[in-house]
Parts: structure tokens; C-alpha cells; sequence
DNA sequence: CTAGCGATCGTAAACGTTTACGGATTTGGG
DNA sequence: CCCAAATCCGTAAACGTTTACGATCGCTAG
């Protein structure tokens, strides 16, 4: 089991392959290895002059420090987990790659996870496996009411922060969000502002947070000015329900003014049912999206949509696990969505539906 | 600096707040820790009867090994590195959850780090950082030829393995890829089948291994059919610059029977020009994109477009990577993408461009 | 000249494992 | 009945750090 690979054949000539500790550092320079581990953790009662010196020959030899060693001793770490659902989705996908690259700019490695079906299980599962790895602390990605639940009812050592759009916090699960709820406000505001009354929500799952407030926002909206929900169909993100409700609308003749489609997926689809049956977006109908993924603005028509800022989410979310890591408490002020405004959504004609 | 957080004040019960140890089990076992070591690393030399006992208290008593000591003291480790760049386009983010996806299922973690332009020193200071993390093993996903230069350039302890699309081996980088370019054939034979002689191609960029590699699968299915290859645009990958590239050829009338678009989003934005100035879309050109993005089924028209299996590549992959962390050899097949038929290409009419 | 003090440094123990080795205890054969 | 082998288990050392504490040195003050 335990075969000597790359097994050095001269032993004559140390520094060689292995990689150099604390001890080799010392031992050339001539101090203790106390010593050395003070100018590493930059602790006083070190002279100015064997501080520089000791600098100098790591850099030379290319010491640097074993974390495993590390972090056995103090047993506190520099590394954060993350842990998401596996889907590919837009939201998720953002958050992850912001999160990954805000940690690393303040220093933090970040070992990510994802969970599957049954959550009661994976979770926790997940949740222990981050915690052996040594994290300090976890961010959970967490789309899915499912999986929140999950989160609520696990437990774990060290602090744990979700972000879940419009969840509340648990005493020993911080909870924070971009404010999607605002985001579906403006955009159902857009439409009222371009004269539209009758408008309709193509709304995401209700199993995901985001679906359910951004219906929030659209109804809030709506009532705001004194207006009635119109049409609200749920479906699945996915730009084939959408077609398909929206196929069902045209055959029905039940098109609404305007639409506020819970993601830019959804809008694709529905647009496409609309074009395939010469109902034209925007002259018949105004259609908003969210997302802004990635070619919205080449949609036919270029999409009106919502744009998340998940690099400033991340900045936030991270600031304040850190804090929590470290025993601060940091105050977080909510991340506002913007309105992005382009060809699919116009004023209101003289036409009825 | 060393301020005792979450100080348990009893004393008196021990099993209370601190993580059990080995010593904690063995105690309860009534054994020494040298026996539960043993069952741990499931050892010979241990009664059935012992074994059993203990590790029904390591269930019991809810014990988890401590990575950071058994790194230290074995120095191998079960986690393996991801280094991507930080683009959150859609390739490298699949490769990415889909390479997670299986280590983890393999019993590995992931600790993923991605890095930023100047890439001479940002590559070599993450494989750095990725290494004293402790990770076995390297995979890095790199599209980009500047990265894989600097991969190339750089010295790794630990065994490194490059994620690009046609790039070569050297003795210290593996390389490993889907085979692209047989996507690009793939598509373009599909065109060619379709009874289109004037194929263009509206390449990615060639900063990317992906854009050269889909450009010269282009060329060869072309040159292997006896026709010559048409029209072939370079940009980036975006559909604006489709889009302009593509209102260019509007104005010149220099519209080509068929296109071959580098990616999905490339397409999206051709044929957005195409549709603004009444060129349809299959009748006038036939297009096909490349990778199958979320929504390209409802794209109007429906695209048809290039599958890659992310699975199957992360899966052989990361086999072979711990494979090389384990001193085996893995045999490596190459991963086939698929052509994926929808409305986007059609079979040539008596039309000249 | 010496006590005492700061400044600088060395030392030992600890963190939770693995691994090589050696010590019991049992077993079976002569 | 005794000895050797087999089986099971305990022990010590090591991995590379951090941390608390103690030691040394040179000075200054009395």
C-alpha cells in the first residue's frame, strides 16, 4: 500500500525535492524555528534585521507555509465552502463564479459542492463533508425552498450564511439576498409606466424562492397602482413551458397587453409562441424579462430584462461571513437590482388585446 | 488576537462542544487509538468483533476524521484543484460543475480558483496557492491559449492536467479534450448533406483553443467533401459582434448560402441581422451554432447546434487525474460531441445568394 | 559593580493522525 | 506441558506548525 514513489536515490544533497519547512528556513538562517514562525505570523519581538533576513532566504528557497499543519494547530482556517444545488442555472451559476472571486481577493480558498434530489440527506451530508475539509465557514447557495428547508433543519459547527431570495434568517443561519422582489417592481412598473393595464406574469417555480418573489414584486407592483393582477401562470423556467402556455394563450386569444416573464428563458419561449402565430412583441404585446443573460440583448427582439449585480451580492455576502468567521458583526445593506431597458416592451397602442 | 470565542463554560461533561477524536473513540471503546486507526483505514489485524464495536461509537458518538492531521502526517490528500478562468462562458462553466459533479461522487473535494488577465503570474501563484491547500491533483480548464502557455510554463508539484481543446501534452501537463473539431465537421458535413456549397464560418476567437480548433474542423469536412471553404469571419464569440458581422454581409450582398457559427451566441446575433434585413432563417441561409446553450431550442428560428457531453469529460478526466495522483495509467478515449438537428438549417433551394 | 529590565530569541508541548514496531495472548503441534 | 507461530493490540515517533514560557544578552540606573 505505502510504495515509496519518486523515492529520491541520492540522499547526500537535502534540499533537493522535498518541499522545505519551517525548520530548513531556520536552520539557514541560522535562528530557531520559532523564530522563523514569528516573522511568518508577523508577531513582534523579532529583530529588525533577522526579520529582513529570514524573508530573504524564504523567498529564496520558496518556502511556503503547510496548511494542514496549520490548521491543525489553531484549528481556525482560511478556506470558505460553498455549497449550491448542481443546476447550471443562470442565478446559481452567478453567484458561485462572484463568490469564488471575491473570496480569493480577500484571501480565502473556496471548495464548492453541490447537492442533489433529496435534500433532507445531502444537505447535512454536504454540509459535514465542507466541515472536515476545514472551512471556516459556509455560504449555501440556495435557489430551492426544498433545500433551504434543508439547511434550517441541519446543523454544523461552524457559521453558516445562506442566500435565498426574500428566506428569513434562523438564529444560527444568517440569510441574504439581492432584493429580486424590487427588480420584479420595476419591471412591472416599466409596463405600467408604458401605459399597459392588463399585464401577466409568466411566473418561475413556485419551489424556488426567486420564483415566488418575483411574483411578489409583480403583484405588489400592480396593486401599488391601483391596478388587478392580471393572468398569472407558474411554470418551470424553461423556455418549452413557456411556449407551450404561451401557445395555449394565443389559441385561447387571451393576450394580454404586457407580460413580465420570470426569466429571460421564459421570455425567450413565450416570444418565440407569439412569432410563430405573427403576434409581434413589441407592437402587440410588451414583454419584460430577468436575467439579462448572456445574449438577451440579441433576442429578436433585443429583451427588455432585469439585471442582478451578483459581483456586488458576492462582496457582501462574503464581508459578512467573514465577519461571522471572525467575530464581527457586519452590517448588510440589501443589493439592488437594475432595469434594463431595450426593444420589448413599448408604449401602449390604441389597440385592445 | 487570540480571542476564546464560544468558550464552553462547564467543564465537568466533557463530550459537549469539542469534535470527538480518535482518542475520544477509543477511550469509549475501550481500546487504543493505535486498534481505531486501524478500523478507520479499514486495517488488518483487528478482531471483527473490535472493529464492529467500534465502529458503531464512531456512529455513535458521531466521530469524523481530521483531514488536516491525516494530510499532514500521510501528505496525500482527497482533494483535488480546479483552476478555470474566470469567464462564466458557457464551456468552461460546464466543464466545471460537471467536473465537481464526479470528484465529488469519486470521494473528492474541489477547491476551485480561477484567475484574471496578466496570466504569466496569475497562473503560477494559483497553481501555488491550489497546491498548499493540499490538492492531489490539478485539473485546469483552460480555453485560452495565454492561459495554457502560462499552465505550460509553470511548475507544479502535484500532478497537473489540462482541460484544452486540442492543445498537446507535454511531459509534465496532460491535455485532454472533447474532440470539437469533429464537431465542427459534424456540423458542417450536416450542411453540406443539406446540399450547400458556399459554407461560411463565423469563427470564435483565436485567442481560444475552442475557436481554432471548431475553425479548422470547418476547413477539413469542407476540404474533404472537394469544396473550398468560404467566407470565414474571426471575432469573439458575442453576439453583438455576430450581429454587426452579419449586417456587414447584409449590406455587401455578399450573404452566403450557409453558416457555420462558432457558438450559439454567434449565431444568435447573425441571425438577428439576418431577420432585421428580411433574410430568412432556413430558407434564405441555413445556420447552425455550436453548444447547445439553455434556450437554443427555442431561438427562432430553433437552432441547430453542437452538443458536447460535459459529463463524459469531466468523468474521464478527472479518472485520469487520479489516476496520476495514484501512480496508475488510464487509458484515455476521446469524447465525441453530437449533432443536434432542429430548424435552423434546411436543404438548399434553387436560389442563388 | 550589580540588580533589573527590554529586547530578542530558543524550547517544549500540543494539534489529531498514521505507521512501524514490539508486546501480549491464544492456539496448535510435538 | 512447552514452544513457536499466529493473532490481536498497544506504543512511540513523526508530520509542520503555533503558542506559552523561559533563557540570554546588553544596558541603564542606582
Amino acid at each position: 500500500m505505502a510504495i515509496p514513489r519518486d523515492a529520491n536515490d541520492r540522499v547526500a544533497d537535502a534540499p533537493l525535492r522535498r518541499k522545505p519547512t519551517i525548520n530548513d528556513v531556520a536552520q539557514i538562517a541560522g535562528v530557531s524555528f520559532g523564530t522563523v514562525s514569528r516573522v511568518l505570523n508577523n508577531a513582534p519581538d523579532v529583530s529588525p534585521a533577522t526579520r529582513e533576513r529570514v524573508l530573504q532566504i524564504i523567498k529564496d528557497i520558496g518556502y511556503r507555509r503547510n496548511r494542514a499543519a496549520t490548521a491543525l494547530v489553531t484549528s481556525r482556517s482560511t478556506s470558505i465552502g460553498i455549497l449550491s444545488d448542481g443546476s447550471p442555472r443562470f442565478g446559481p451559476v452567478g453567484t458561485l463564479m462572484a463568490l469564488e472571486n471575491v473570496a480569493r481577493k480577500k484571501g480565502y480558498a473556496t471548495t464548492v459542492i453541490s447537492v442533489d434530489k433529496p435534500y433532507e440527506d445531502s444537505v447535512q451530508a454536504a454540509l459535514d463533508s465542507l466541515d472536515d475539509t476545514g472551512v471556516g465557514g459556509i455560504i449555501v447557495i440556495a435557489p430551492l425552498v426544498d433545500m433551504a428547508a434543508a439547511v434550517w433543519n441541519a446543523t454544523c459547527r461552524v457559521p453558516l450564511e445562506m442566500i435565498a431570495a426574500g428566506a428569513s434568517s434562523t438564529p444560527n443561519v444568517f440569510t441574504y439576498s439581492e432584493n429580486q422582489e424590487l427588480g420584479a417592481r420595476l419591471a412591472t412598473q416599466h409596463l405600467i409606466e408604458l401605459g399597459h393595464t392588463d399585464i401577466a406574469h409568466f411566473a418561475g417555480s413556485m419551489d424556488w424562492f426567486d420564483g415566488r418573489v418575483r411574483k411578489r414584486g409583480w403583484e405588489a407592483a400592480l396593486r401599488e397602482a391601483g391596478l388587478e393582477p392580471g393572468l398569472c401562470i407558474e411554470g418551470d423556467w424553461s423556455p418549452r413551458w413557456a411556449y407551450e402556455a404561451g401557445l395555449q394563450l394565443v389559441r385561447d386569444g387571451r393576450i394580454p397587453q404586457a407580460v413580465f416573464a420570470a426569466s429571460d428563458h421564459t421570455a425567450l419561449g413565450l416570444i418565440r409562441a407569439f412569432a410563430e402565430n405573427g403576434v409581434r412583441v413589441p407592437d402587440d404585446v410588451s414583454v419584460v424579462g430577468f436575467d439579462d443573460i448572456e445574449g438577451s440583448d440579441f433576442f429578436l427582439p433585443p429583451l427588455t430584462t432585469v439585471r442582478q449585480d451578483f459581483t456586488a451580492l458576492a462582496l457582501m455576502s462574503t464581508e459578512v461571513l467573514i465577519g461571522a468567521m471572525e467575530g464581527r458583526e457586519v452590517d448588510r445593506t440589501p443589493i439592488a437590482p437594475s432595469l434594463i431597458v431595450r426593444n420589448s416592451a413599448a408604449r401602449t397602442t390604441s389597440r385592445s388585446n
